[in-house]
RNA sequence: GCCGCGUUCGUCUAGGGGUUUAGGACGCCGGCCUUUCACGCCGGUAACACGGGUUCGAAUCCCGUACGCGGCACCA
């Protein structure tokens, strides 16, 4: 274990709700940092000003803290290097900006993006802002000092490029992957500074991880190739730069990028907050996002955070994209829900669980617990715990309810009435002894009784769900099927 | 098109030169338990992309091919 101080941050744009992947992503180094002691920093990428969505931010947030992903520095919580937000770390920028532009390593451009825009149409592959082409572009570089100081007077809309050398190989080592190679041409003149006043997140990052001391960039693989942008602008500045970390994609089961269309068309929801409203547990999403590209060594696939905390490493990270699988999801749902304790259980159902006594609630999760899916499976698939059956499922009617069954049902009924006391045992020697009286086995009578009582063929067992049900209910259930049923 | 990253059961993965008849998990199939349905337990199905090297020996190392994904914005 290290105990140099680890600090990461998770850095997402507030352009719209927080993506699945984002949330493994904050995962990650929120792991990273509980494991070793370190802090995590939450910044908010707001540089944006076309993108921007109010409600992403507040998204953001809660998405975090429903999933259980704390940070120590934020906005909020506040910390030595806010603030948090980058758009309001413009003058931050602005100083750095000129510190490139005096040190020759940035230069003003004035092409408007319309004029780049074409000069892309027309390109017979691809147009790069680079050292090839720079020299017959609307710069500073191709101007005279006098001419660009005269245009920057009128006012006129300009913005800051980084100057890539050529003829150089940008290596960097990335924790996943190893060694990773650029060759510089390949590298275009980043804009780092927009006609806006606002930085590009290129700048803005590279700038902001060091001022806040980032020593583990850990982030998506999508920003693998412009990396070495960052290496570059981290040595123009002269600061050694973080490690870096690029998590493998997580795809959609096509294997193609998980996006807004795979909601409809292969059910994956892409927000958290879809996980949320569809009832996910929390830790469920977590573990199965731990493992979704991470791996601990062990045959152990239940995780708690904690012990998520305890086993993390960027060792053992995967380097190769990682297919969304619902069905798992759901079964890490199951795992968690079982786990919890029956208060802990009770407290997952009750926000869908119709008002009434707190006690009966809890026998109904009792009898529940080992037997959903989802917290409000409970309500949704054992509804007559809360209201008589309205109906009897038909096959079930035709497969259990015998000539015989209206008789004993009645019979069966009076019996249960006349009783002193009631629980699962008092129910079920009734109902063995009136079996044996009539010569018939008990499922004669099982099977019609849990019909009455539930309108369904399955369930937990009878006899206790019975005494949950309570011998009132029960009896009139039973009288009523047997009006209903008739023989 | 160019650049980069990747490639073990359908999916998530273990394995990192001999311990491998390639292990686990999800899913699926079968059985046990249960006079219900689940849970649980037991069993089964199913993979090293391809071609060359290197080596006594390659899923493991190297090269190439194919395929997949990502990136190539005054978006992040």
């Amino acid at each position: 274990m290290s105990s140099s101080p680890v600090r990461v941050r998770f850095a997402p744009s507030p352009t719209g709700m927080l993506h699945i992947g984002g949330l493994r992503t904050a995962l990650y180094n929120y792991l990273l940092a509980r494991k070793h002691d370190g802090v995590f920093v939450l910044r908010i990428e707001d540089t944006d000003r076309e993108r921007y969505v109010a409600e992403a931010e507040k998204d953001i947030a809660t998405s975090l803290a429903w999933a259980g992903l704390s940070f120590d520095e934020g906005p909020g919580v506040g910390g030595e290097a806010a603030p948090y937000y980058q758009s309001e770390r413009k003058d931050i920028y602005k100083g750095y900006v000129q510190q490139l532009l005096d040190a020759g390593h940035a230069y003003y451009a004035f092409d408007t993006p319309e004029a780049l825009q074409q000069l892309r149409d027309e390109a017979e592959h691809a147009f790069s802002y680079n050292a090839a082409t720079r020299g017959a572009l609307d710069n500073s570089l191709s101007l005279t000092d006098e001419e660009v100081q005269q245009r920057i007077a009128n006012g006129e809309p300009y913005v800051v490029r980084m100057k890539v050398d050529h003829d150089i190989t940008v290596r960097f080592s990335d924790e996943i992957r190893g060694s990773v190679a650029f060759e510089a041409e390949k590298i275009d003149d980043q804009v780092l500074l927009k006609s806006d006043g606002m930085p590009t997140y290129h700048l803005a990052n590279v700038v902001d991880d060091h001022l806040m001391g980032i020593t583990h960039v850990i982030r998506g693989e999508e920003w693998l190739p412009s990396t070495p942008k960052h290496v570059l602008l981290y040595d123009y500045f002269g600061w050694e730069a973080p490690a870096f970390a690029h998590l493998p994609l997580i795809l959609n089961p096509e294997g193609g990028k998980l996006s807004k269309r795979d909601v409809e068309r292969g059910g994956i929801p892409v927000s958290v907050r879809d996980y949320i409203e569809r009832g996910y547990e929390p830790e469920a999403l977590i573990n199965f996002l731990a493992l979704l590209g991470w791996n601990p060594g062990t045959e152990q696939e239940l995780f708690s955070l904690e012990e998520l905390v305890e086993a993390f490493s960027l060792e053992r990270v995967g380097t190769s994209g990682v297919q969304f699988d619902l069905d798992k999801l759901n079964w890490f749902n199951e795992q968690h829900l079982r786990r919890l304790d029956l208060d802990g259980f009770v407290e997952r159902v009750a926000p869908y669980a119709p008002k009434g006594e707190s006690g009966y609630l809890r026998d109904v999760c009792a009898l529940m617990q080992d037997r959903v899916s989802f917290a409000r499976d409970v309500i949704s698939e054992a509804g007559y715990f809360f209201e008589a059956p309205t109906s009897y499922d038909e096959k079930g009617v035709k497969k259990r309810w015998k000539d015989d069954s209206a008789m004993l049902l009645q019979a069966y009924a009076d019996s249960l009435d006349e009783a002193a006391t009631f629980d699962a045992e008092t129910a079920e020697q009734r109902l063995r002894d009136l079996a044996d009286e009539h010569d018939v086995g008990a499922g004669r009578l099982i099977h019609p009784t849990r019909l009455a009582l539930s309108g369904v063929t399955f369930g937990p067992s009878l006899f206790a769900m019975m005494e949950v049900l309570g011998q009132r209910e029960c009896v009139s259930r039973m009288r009523k099927a047997v009006q209903e049923l008739g023989d």
